[in-house]
DNA sequence: ATCCAGGGAATCG
DNA sequence: CGATTCCATGGA
């Protein structure tokens, strides 16, 4: 695959016809590898293919383990030292981070472009977002710099409604188990890890399926949310149009969403950054940091959103993830 | 053994 | 209203 200068300019051409705010410049770096830079806004993605795996540089605001890890997603597999399977988007991604770069095993281009680089939020610049946060709030600097690498993903909305309904009054590493067992038991198979139900294959489990998954009290639960999806009570392209208070009024119709759950299925699928989930260990770290004492989740729900704004997201799991690994208030 | 978990619904006062 | 209690289940 030569690329002339005369291809190249066709290639730019089109490329910036169809976007004008992204600018693509193609080089030549050893052996025909083809390295595409990619300028969005501040943000800088070096990218190419080898041997069929697609591979950025490493960004400065990116470590896998911490964006997997800070208890954001849960349908993951760990197979070494910041080397994961992941089940999302009705796909499995193998992705790792070795000597300042990410691969995308056995990823294309195209792939990369339609999916990854929006699941990472790798259009984001982070950087600015951390400056701004510790501009509003300095003591927020500890946490960030300790969890530099975490980014907020953008996740399917179905398998985040339902993961997060059974997230409540659960530990992190059961609610995995639980979603990947619904995954393996009514799921598609997979290499390595299995690929979430939709709302038809776990409706048709029925809520003893969801028992059998050692979902609990929570199956009912689920089953009322597949019900709604199915209903079209529940869209998707709906809720991510709808802003923040609408499409959190919408979720909580479902039984078991309450305030925390439709926080966090809003911040992680429906792009709403300014939502604010306050669970056990944000109402810990809260009363730790600003209120020195006993307060009511609501009122640190108010809080945070108004102190952190359209950032809150950010702030709540920077603080959420930091506070959790030091055992802050507990 | 006992407490508690990325809470929320039902019930009570 | 606000405060209490119950919910399944198993990790720590």
């Amino acid at each position: 695959m030569l690329v002339t200068s005369h291809n190249l300019f066709l290639h730019c051409n089109t490329k910036l016809k169809k976007n004008k705010d992204l600018c693509y410049n193609l080089l030549y770096k050893i052996f025909l590898k083809r390295i595409i830079i990619e300028r969005i806004g501040r943000i800088i993605l070096e990218r190419y293919t080898e041997d069929g795996n697609f591979i950025i540089e490493k960004q400065k605001d990116f470590i896998l383990s911490q964006t997997l890890e800070c208890g954001q997603c849960f349908h993951f597999v760990k197979l070494d030292e910041e080397d994961y399977l992941i089940s999302a988007k009705s796909r499995i991604l193998h992705i790792a981070q070795k000597e300042n770069r990410t691969i995308f095993y056995n990823t294309d281009e195209q792939t990369f472009d339609k999916v990854w680089k929006h699941y990472f939020d790798l259009e984001r610049d982070y950087g600015k977002i951390k400056s701004i946060l510790i501009e509003k709030d300095d003591r927020l600097a500890t946490a960030i710099e300790a969890m530099s690498g975490v980014r907020i993903l953008n996740q399917e909305f179905f398998e985040t409604l339902i993961s997060f309904i059974i997230s409540q009054n659960q530990q992190i590493v059961r609610i995995k188990q639980i979603v990947a067992a619904i995954s393996s038991r009514y799921g598609r198979k997979g290499e390595g890890i299995d690929y979430f139900p939709g709302a038809t294959e776990i409706l048709a489990a029925g809520e003893q399926g969801m028992k059998d998954c050692k979902a609990g009290f929570r199956a009912k639960y689920i089953i009322d949310a597949c019900e709604k999806y199915v209903a079209g009570e529940l869209d998707e392209k709906k809720l991510l149009a709808a802003d923040y208070n609408e499409a959190v009024e919408i979720l909580k119709s479902v039984k078991g969403i309450g305030s925390k759950v439709a926080n966090c299925i809003a911040l992680f699928s429906l792009d709403k950054r300014n939502a604010f989930p306050v669970d056990v260990w944000i109402k810990r770290i809260m009363e730790a940091m600003y209120f020195h004492k006993e307060t009511p989740v609501t009122e640190i729900e108010k809080f945070g959103k108004e102190k952190y704004g359209e950032l809150s997201g950010y702030a709540q799991q920077y603080l959420f993830y930091y506070g959790k690994t030091l055992n802050i208030g507990k």
